[in-house]
DNA sequence: GCCGTTTTCGGCCCGACTGTTTTCAGTCG
């Protein structure tokens, strides 16, 4: 797939155009950012695109005209794209490294460049060292500190943090502004209100009349490691669990467009922009405008929406996916909420590698106001989590039935396991163990090396073997920490089909496997979908948020996930 | 260089903050 190397070439390009003398206007340069972007998420292999409609396949995605198709092409045939060679042989500059760092752009790049022959991050380090560049017009000391800051965060920078380790930073900060008594209203807005699964910054949005106080109490909370800008109406500061905060003051009535604003991602936000701009209004972060400039009184992120004749769509949606033609349609489904979640079917206990009893599970699972829940242990090929052999859980199950009853039905604990799928595709447990329990995964846990084809028909196997309901954290990924395994989608969602095999959101926070657009994927399939925590210890069950945030994302709505079905109904599906 | 319900020219999202200036350029989101 050569999406990514042609993206960052043009990225590159970009930033070379936006310091040359032969680039036509400032639009050129976004003309190249927009077409990397484009290929940057594209989903499909750019040159399968190319292989199938030609160039004009190519002209046919978002940004990219006759002339970026052309470069395309040109790559794909050549394996170069002259006018980037052109330009590289005139700056011969690793943009890539250097833009990494906070308040380096591309101009700025160049003069160091030219003065002092930085073109990488090792010999800005060196002139850094030096102290070279305070003396550069346009440079000063206060500059050279914050290249090097820069150079020290980038090396200690963990990049995009999980979701789960932010959302709950963000509302604790949320937390102590308003408790601190100058903000009226306080919320969070970016990529953490999308409840995307990793957040590159937390944005959060506050109403006051004292923004300077406000700032001084921001940046003296003791979450705040240091400051990097601070201002009476935007602060940013460095965390010290290794992320940047951005605390913005709005007036009352410029909130609903602020949250509008620094909620959506880019792209969302500039076609909703556009759409303000041909209805005659202008949209910023403080509100909507008329022709004469003059605000309009709209309050409430949905009275925007309104006012440009769109149906108002959760924020998870807002990522330019089809939304906002579907909102001109008024045709935004009605999504899948926590509270509609009646249990949860991916849990364990201590008598594998869980951390709590199957009693503490079950109090803790009542305090969540769940009707049911699955217990699913390890099987016994999986030996590192201490899987259990067939004798071991009917020893458990009796146990559980034991305490089923002594529940009287407050809350009802299914017998299931996550059962490894093994490497030829057999199933790790007995036929006739199998038949007993209320409540099958299947999942795979060794041997991730196999080739695309070879995983794609285990997987399909046990499917096949119509023992497993629900196929666990389907592509293996561990976000941060590995990659899915190699597998045809497409193909397991076939055998899914035909075999009524549920579909898992692992609701777990490195996971969340399947992903949003795995899920949007899915969806295209008569498949339903089971959200569940994989929790290893009473407070993991909480993480179902981040699951339902994921399904959400995926555009799914509660008829498409079981654990949103009444018990009975659920009983009455799994018997199938 | 892209794009079109003001279509093949003339627009292209827009404002805050910082540092180095003395009115603004560069960068960011």
């Amino acid at each position: 797939m050569k999406n990514k190397i042609i993206a960052d070439m043009f990225d590159e390009m970009a930033s070379m155009l936006s310091i040359d003398e032969t680039a036509s206007s400032r639009f050129e340069v976004n003309a190249y950012k927009k077409a990397a972007l484009t290929l940057a998420t594209l989903q499909e292999p750019i040159e399968e695109v190319y292989a199938n409609g030609g160039i004009e396949a190519l002209m046919g995605l978002p940004g990219v005209g006759k002339g970026l198709a052309g470069k395309i092409e040109e790559f794909l045939k050549t394996g170069r794209i002259e006018k980037y060679d052109l330009l590289k042989k005139k700056y011969p500059i690793d943009f890539k490294s250097l833009t990494l760092i906070e308040g380096l752009g591309p101009k700025k790049i160049v003069a160091l460049y030219r003065a002092l022959g930085v073109k990488d991050l090792e010999s800005l380090k060196k002139a850094i060292e030096s102290h070279k560049i305070r003396s550069l017009p346009g440079f000063g000391e206060k500059s050279e500190d914050v290249l090097r800051k820069g150079m020290e965060l980038l090396s200690t920078s963990k990049g995009r943090m999980l979701l789960g380790d932010a959302l709950p930073v963000a509302e604790s900060i949320v937390k102590k502004l308003l408790e601190s008594g100058m903000v009226e209203k306080a919320m969070i807005a970016g990529s953490t209100r999308r409840m995307r699964e990793t957040v590159g910054d937390l944005d959060i949005l506050a109403i006051s009349k004292r923004g300077k106080e406000v700032m001084d109490f921001f940046s003296s909370i003791d979450d705040v490691e240091s400051i990097i800008v601070k201002g009476d109406t935007k602060t940013t500061v460095w965390l010290n669990i290794g992320l940047s905060c951005d605390l913005r003051v709005i007036k009352p009535e410029s909130f609903g467009a602020a949250l509008q604003y620094f909620t959506g991602n880019k792209e969302h936000n500039i076609k909703v922009r556009k759409i303000a701009i041909k209805k005659g209004y202008k949209l910023n972060e403080y509100g909507i405008f008329d022709k004469r400039g003059k605000i309009l009184p709209f309050t409430g992120e949905e009275s925007i929406y309104k006012k440009l004749d769109m149906q108002y769509m959760p924020p998870e949606m807002r990522e330019d996916r089809g939304e906002v033609e579907l909102s001109l349609e008024h045709k935004i489904p009605k999504l899948i909420e926590l509270s509609d979640i009646r249990g949860d079917l991916h849990t364990h206990t201590k008598e594998t590698d869980g951390a709590n009893t199957i009693e503490e599970m079950a109090d803790a699972a009542m305090a969540l106001k769940r009707e049911y829940f699955a217990t699913t242990n390890h099987t016994k090929s999986l030996r590192i989590a201490r899987g259990m052999n067939e004798n071991q859980f009917r020893e458990f199950f009796k146990h559980v039935d034991k305490l089923n009853d002594a529940l009287q039905g407050r809350i009802k604990i299914l017998k299931g396991a996550e059962m490894d799928i093994l490497k030829d595709g057999s199933l790790d447990l007995d036929e006739s163990l199998l038949k007993e329990m209320d409540c099958v995964l299947g999942a795979v846990h060794s041997a991730f090396n196999m080739n695309e084809e070879e995983m794609t028909n285990r997987i399909i196997k046990a499917l096949d073997s119509g023992r497993i309901h629900i196929l666990a954290h389907p592509t293996g990924r561990v976000i941060n920490g590995r990659e899915a395994y190699p597998l045809n989608l497409e193909k397991v969602l076939e055998a899914a089909e035909r075999n009524n095999v549920i579909m898992e959101i692992n609701a777990f926070p490195n996971r969340l496997d399947l992903s949003d657009t795995n899920i949007m994927l899915a969806s295209k399939y008569k498949v339903l979908f089971s959200i569940g925590t994989d929790a290893h210890r009473t407070s993991h069950m909480q993480f179902m948020r981040y699951g339902v945030g994921t399904a959400r994302r995926g555009w799914l709505q509660k008829k498409r996930i079981v654990n949103a079905l009444p018990l009975t109904d659920l009983q009455k599906l799994f018997s199938r």
